[in-house]
DNA sequence: ATAGGGTTAG
């Protein structure tokens, strides 16, 4: 036994016998901790209830490398009276693990003890709720509400949060409403955490309008509340909300943003693809010390990637010190969706090599990357590779990718059967993918069968009627045209309306089809205008097929001349220098003609413009597109 | 001694 180590602690304590253990913060490996268990047991001291608490408490709530669960449970079983200490520390540690029932059976086994040294008090009842939470145990954190009744602790702050938020996770919100309704009535108020936790539960249950009234209600706010607040926003869609609230978090200046609030607003950002707050958010974390690690890294080489800046993307990975799946999963899919297939299986390849294992969403982002770049063969192989080789079952997701895939490359038919093979009724998704598809590669027949199912499930959706109605156009089968569009009528379906936006000065533009909203509107066709004329001199003769309406020629081309994108690429090439990447973002996919047109606008105006759509990135720059035309 | 907020995906 290595008694050089124990001395010092020997002297230290030698002057107060009855609290005398082991100083355990020096314990570096396990077996150094068993040495020193075993002299606690050799001396007899374990029996000192202090001594095998320390113990307890060491194995129990250390961080990963030197804690050891089952070990502090059976130095807790061999201690003749266990204090109540003890019993807290061991259903603290087990709620926060992946066995929190333990803390429950532990809870059980203290009650029913139920004398003065082991009743359970104010600092048992948090972690008993957090296991019930966990666990989803409504019926048993009734009984707890019971029992913390009984001891008369509902008024203690800790508690009644842990309370009501474990209403929220076993979904019994109205009881959730009650017990924080309860706790107003108890001095408790200005505990912020239980607003906190109110916030967070309206989120949870979706209702994100009456989390802003908490929000806006409460007495105090923490930087917890702001973060629960703009990552509710962002977990819901209301993107522009979100940077609105974190915004307004700036601008009042109380509390600051800090690691978690970087991490919540940055989906929002990505999403929108707001390059410009995307930047600061990353300066701001240099400038105060918040560490990039493998998560906030993650979430900024999402949000690079997704506001088209992928060599940013690319640069912050290469220098992260930190890196998970996650982060691997983020560049993958980042490179992917620029179109930038073999970066995407070589960063792919270097993911194994660095010992981290791909994931069901790593494959659909590789499959993703080969379906953007007509990579059918490796596709499949990479397919197959993860059903032989990393023993994945493929998800809907994955056959959605081979889908299009196939589908993209005009091998509709196999396509078709692959589809029809899958265990999983196709969802919406799967049927769009060949739809889509039969529709690039004019394939009415399975275009037809597709359409009929995706019809079947949703006859509201616009989107199918759309489809359908473009391949008679290009057939030029009027009668099909008609009925398609009677039959959309009839059915009161609606389409997605298209719209596009554009960040300029951290602000952001959004435009719908033929808009005529925003300010500088006159310069945007007169810019429009320009552009029509410099198309026509250079002999560019719109494409008017995808316009299905019956009409003559000149309407459909001022149909599609004011399309979304095109409107926010001429108030872009207003409102920036020459040396601005336009970055355009679109909710549909772009237009063929749209496609056309910017090519020839980024040659003839000798702009970059970057047009994010539904799926994936399009960079034109001197008349071409780095998507090769193929999307 | 204790509580509340976070990243990737067809």
């Amino acid at each position: 036994m290595n008694s050089t180590v124990l001395q010092p602690t020997t002297t230290t304590h030698a002057s107060h016998p009855s609290t005398f253990f082991p100083d355990f913060k020096h314990c570096k490996t396990k077996q150094h901790l068993t040495q020193l268990h075993a002299k606690l047991i050799k001396t007899g001291r374990i029996r000192d209830p202090l001594a095998a608490a320390e113990l307890i408490r060491f194995c129990a709530l250390s961080n990963p490398p030197h804690q050891d669960l089952q070990y502090a449970l059976q130095v807790f079983d061999q201690m003749p009276q266990p204090n109540c200490f003890s019993f807290n520390t061991l259903i603290r540690a087990f709620s926060d693990s992946n066995d929190p029932l333990q803390s429950l059976f532990l809870f059980t086994h203290m009650t029913q003890y139920d004398d003065v040294l082991v009743k359970p008090n104010k600092y048992t009842f948090p972690s008993v709720l957090k296991a019930c939470a966990k666990l989803g145990c409504l019926k048993q954190g009734k009984q707890v509400h019971g029992l913390l009744l009984k001891y008369g602790l509902d008024n203690d702050g800790f508690v009644l949060s842990n309370l009501v938020r474990m209403y929220v996770m076993c979904g019994a919100f109205n009881d959730a409403v009650v017990a924080f309704d309860l706790s107003k009535m108890s001095d408790v108020m200005g505990e912020v955490v239980l607003w906190n936790v109110m916030v967070d539960g309206y989120v949870r249950v979706g209702d994100v309008g009456n989390a802003r009234k908490m929000f806006d209600e409460m007495p105090q706010r923490s930087v917890v509340s702001w973060n629960s607040m703009i990552s509710g926003y962002a977990q819901h869609g209301l993107f522009v909300e979100a940077l609105e609230l974190f915004r307004e978090m700036q601008r009042e200046c109380s509390v600051a943003p800090n690691y978690v609030t970087l991490v919540s607003v940055l989906p929002a950002v990505s999403r929108l693809g707001a390059l410009e707050i995307g930047r600061w958010v990353h300066f701001y974390a240099g400038r105060n010390g918040v560490k990039v690690d493998s998560v906030l890294g993650s979430a900024l080489i999402d949000m690079y990637s997704k506001c088209g800046s992928i060599d940013e993307a690319v640069q912050l990975f290469d220098s992260l010190l930190e890196k998970n799946v996650i982060t691997w999963n983020s560049i993958i899919n980042g490179l992917a969706i620029h179109g930038r297939a073999d970066e995407a299986l070589c960063y792919f390849e270097k993911m194994q090599e660095s010992g981290i294992s791909p994931s069901d969403v790593t494959y659909i982002s590789v499959l993703t990357a080969c379906s953007h770049a007509g990579l059918v063969d490796k596709g499949l192989s990479i397919f197959n590779k993860m059903v032989q080789t990393d023993g994945l079952t493929p998800r809907i997701e994955h056959y959605g990718c081979m889908v299009d895939l196939l589908g993209r490359a005009g091998r509709l038919q196999e396509a078709e059967e692959l589809m029809l093979k899958m265990l999983d009724e196709p969802d919406d998704v799967v049927l769009k993918a060949l739809l889509g598809a039969c529709k690039k590669h004019g394939n009415i027949e399975i275009g037809e069968r597709v359409a009929k199912r995706l019809l079947e499930k949703d006859p509201e959706d616009g989107a199918p009627y759309v489809a359908l109605s473009n391949m008679y156009a290009s057939l030029a089968d009027w009668d099909g045209v008609m009925d398609t569009r009677l039959m959309m009528r009839q059915n009161e379906a609606k389409k997605d309306p298209g719209c596009s936006w554009i960040e300029v000065n951290g602000a952001i533009h959004e435009f719908v089809v033929a808009d005529e909203s925003h300010a500088k509107t006159n310069y945007i066709y007169m810019m429009l205008d320009e552009i029509k004329e410099k198309l026509r001199l250079v002999g560019y003769k719109p494409d008017t097929s995808q316009v299905h309406l019956r009409m003559d020629d000149r309407d459909k081309e001022s149909a599609l001349q004011h399309h979304s994108e095109k409107i926010a690429v001429a108030f872009g090439l207003i409102s920036t220098t020459r040396e601005t990447t336009i970055r355009v973002v679109k909710n549909l996919r772009i237009c063929d003609d749209c496609h056309s047109t910017i090519k020839l606008v980024s040659r003839l105006y000798r702009r970059r413009i970057v047009v994010r759509d539904r799926k994936r990135f399009h960079h034109f720059e001197n008349g071409s597109c780095s998507c090769m035309d193929y999307w």
